[in-house]
DNA sequence: CATTATTTTTAAGCTTACTTAAATTTGGAT
DNA sequence: ATCCAAATTTAAGTAAGCTTAAAAATAATG
């Protein structure tokens, strides 16, 4: 395959998939910015040529063949991301963007050379773990969202959303960084916004901020 | 300008360009491995658009826009070219092609990030100029084809053209290396071929070879 | 300088990946 | 169970960058 748009939608496609492995056309336009007419087009050839399961009005899933070829779109994409934030020394919430126009270019070798080069990492810089050559996927530990914990509860941010630079940009500046420790200072009923303590210091941020944080609790 | 097409027509261009600025749309099409309509068809397009002045039959030639426009497109692909070579260890033989791959990609910052990482290269790995980001290009010192050498000649080689990966390998090979020396030891008139020392071993190349080495010759 | 040969351009057509607008299907709320 | 809204698909059309084949212009050769 030579094709950036046919590697864009399985990578949206595998990085979206819910617990049944299905995605939503829908999900799939908005995350591509295309039309949903778009996205109708190319599940049909995506089906053709075999690497999804696809039938009108249903649900969207790879086939083993399609899950092959999507992870190693996942994988290109977070080499590069931590190749670009711990060589280059780019910060965290730029690699994204720049990573995404790097991830349909260079060879399979280079991606190799790069990995080994980081001694092959096993998560990118917002804590989404990296498939291996062979397709394995280190695991996750044990999170739940920021905005779950109760109030007086602490923790230390394993994971972040990285759909969003502004939001990566917004939770950089107030000091949330991957491996670091949060309190949950107070959480407020009406707007289910939090304040949190970040490095001493109290912020306050909404639900929404707090749902794209993710957390691994500290035991007492 | 986001065009993958667009930029390696301007880049042909730039390079391929003789003595008064101008390239024939033949060259463009052999280089491209395009037809020769693709080519004029694109040709009108960058006319269009103002990056080359173009005439129907005539020769072509970059506007000073379409210059900058070009020469930042060799830039980018041997700082690229460079970083491959340096950072990542890739022999000279390999990066042209990784390259091109790449030079598309990639933010302007990243490609600044990349050159003052490099310390500001001047050269690529085969000899060839970078050009500065305000367009400067530095100068090759003076320089002539090892083909051109006579009978008894020594000089360094200070550029190889890197138009083909296998004349790279085999230069490679016979241990012929960018500010390394070589010595003309005996020219044969019949095909032109000649016999060169290089680390003390002889080997016999074909003239076609020693046009494509470039030598700094030695003073006596 | 006339006639080939080579380049270049035109013309017509193809594929990919998109668009908008209209039609269809599905799923959720009453 | 019916109806409505949302999601999805169809239909028709566009733009970019190609292709081949034929026509036109330029360059080269005797």
């Amino acid at each position: 395959m030579q094709n950036i748009s046919e590697e864009d939608y399985l990578g949206i496609i595998y990085k979206h998939k819910d617990k049944n492995g299905e995605v939503k056309a829908n999900l799939i336009a908005e995350k591509l910015q295309v039309s949903n007419a778009a996205v109708t087009d190319m599940l049909k050839k995506l089906s053709r040529n075999g690497h999804i399961i696809y039938e009108k009005y249903k649900g969207i899933r790879l086939t083993e063949g399609g899950e092959v070829y999507a992870k190693n779109m996942v994988r290109r994409h977070r080499i590069w991301e931590v190749f670009l934030n711990q060589i280059v020394g780019m910060p965290w919430d730029k690699v994204h963007d720049e990573a995404h126009r790097l991830e349909h270019s260079g060879s399979d070798e280079l991606i190799d050379r790069l990995e080994e080069m980081l001694e092959y990492p096993e998560y990118d810089p917002h804590g989404d773990p990296i498939p291996s050559k062979e397709g394995k996927v280190p695991k996750l530990r044990k999170h739940v969202q920021l905005a779950e914990l109760k109030q007086g509860q602490a923790g230390t941010v394993i994971r972040v959303n990285d759909f969003d630079d502004q939001f990566l940009q917004y939770i950089s500046k107030i000091g949330v960084k991957l491996n670091e420790p949060v309190l949950v200072k107070e959480k407020r009923r009406f707007d289910k916004s939090l304040q949190i303590i970040v490095k001493g210091k109290p912020w306050n941020i909404s639900n929404k901020v707090a749902e794209n944080i993710f957390i691994e609790i500290k035991k007492k």
